[in-house]
DNA sequence: AACATATGTTAGACGCGCTAACATTGCAAG
DNA sequence: CTTGCAATGTTAGCGCGTCTAACATATGTT
């Protein structure tokens, strides 16, 4: 997802009409949240970026929170978008697929960690946003369906919600720890990678 | 008898010099970072709470952040302590007591969210403090030590360092989606500490 | 060509972080 | 006790950010 075309767009002769400033200022916005953080995302250096007065944003979102759903939106759909890749890549169904999910989850925690940060950051305007609830249901409705399919390729019959529960709450806590770099504080050779892969096993086998 | 007017809650009688200016916007900022998230704070309120004028706080802190750390270290020790104090009451070196462990965390992060999430947020300004990564490596060390206790008293081989890691990343993973309400959002019904009970002893087995 | 609509601009209100200059209090030494 | 200094608090004000209102320009429909 990256952008630098973001003035591209905007650069169309010395149009005073922006082509599509819409989408260049989530683009834009989207490049400088994972740049500096939500918290130092600033609308007025959005509208740098594209070239516009800091009112013009005011024209196509209600306010700053309305953007940052957006980009988050855009999160959602490029994390996605990765998993599938991965599993598909790994095989679906299998064992090496669920963790290859796993790692492409946190592969796109430390990749885009702005934006993940925003995703799974709690700003309760965002929350509530229709597109961003239906694009995080849609993954992880992803995860429960290769889960199911590999029980039931090995005639497993644990249940499979909360077998995805489980894996998600792991690689999200080890997306979290890794971006905070709390892990090389307090046991600095560990290999991640490693370690997700030994989990994955452990938390698919029937607890009791 | 009251000669005091009402508003002591801040200081001993009516001075102009505020008894402990310091420790008041300490604990104003702690509260207010945990009512509306540290975004939202401002030092602005913090100022308004102790009664005192937006410039005060320069006097003891060099900028908002210092602020943020002192919260975020006051956040650790507050957390350290209730992992302990849950860990004696269940059984050291136990099963049970591992377990009261990862509640205790789990009921921090959910009790104090605001502060919590500053705690992980991962705001590099905060990160460099000392007193604020000695008091996580506290925290986790103090884990390793019950898990150590748990296999050594059970003639176990796992290395308690790689157990450790894993069961910090669950339950910090459990923490974040529980704040952020996702599990609500994808499966309703779902039983937490449950959860956590019957993932603690998987991560526990060795791998392989 | 002319109007209506969409889109962008300038001006400005308001709040926050932070600094500088000034005011007051408490403490210590004469 | 008084005097003077250091600590601590206050008022004014700069710069920056969000957002609104009033004004200006492009687009396209008739």
């Amino acid at each position: 997802m990256s952008t630098a075309s973001a003035q591209e767009t905007s650069n169309l002769k010395g149009k005073y009409h922006h082509g599509d400033l819409r989408q260049a200022l989530i683009a834009a916005s989207y490049d400088l949240v994972n740049a500096h953080g939500a918290d130092a995302f600033s609308l007025a250096d959005a509208c740098r970026l594209a070239n516009v007065s800091t009112a013009a944003p005011y024209r196509h979102f209600k306010d700053r929170d309305e953007i940052l759903a957006e980009v988050t939106a855009r999160g959602f759909e490029a994390m996605t978008a990765k998993a599938v890749e991965a599993v598909e890549a790994a095989g679906e169904g299998t064992l090496d697929g669920i963790t290859a999910m796993g790692l492409a989850y946190i592969d796109f925690a430390t990749a885009e960690e702005g934006v993940f940060r925003l995703m799974f950051g709690g700003a309760p305007a965002l929350e509530d946003s229709e597109i961003v609830m239906e694009m995080g249901t849609n993954c992880f409705g992803y995860l429960i369906q290769q889960i199911t399919a590999y029980c039931s390729a090995h005639g497993l019959e644990q249940d499979a919600d909360a077998v995805a529960v489980k894996m998600w709450t792991f690689v999200h806590g080890a997306s979290a720890l890794l971006m905070d770099q709390k892990y090389e504080k307090v046991t600095p050779g560990l290999d991640v990678k490693r370690m997700i892969a030994e989990a994955v096993p452990l938390l698919m086998t029937k607890p009791g």
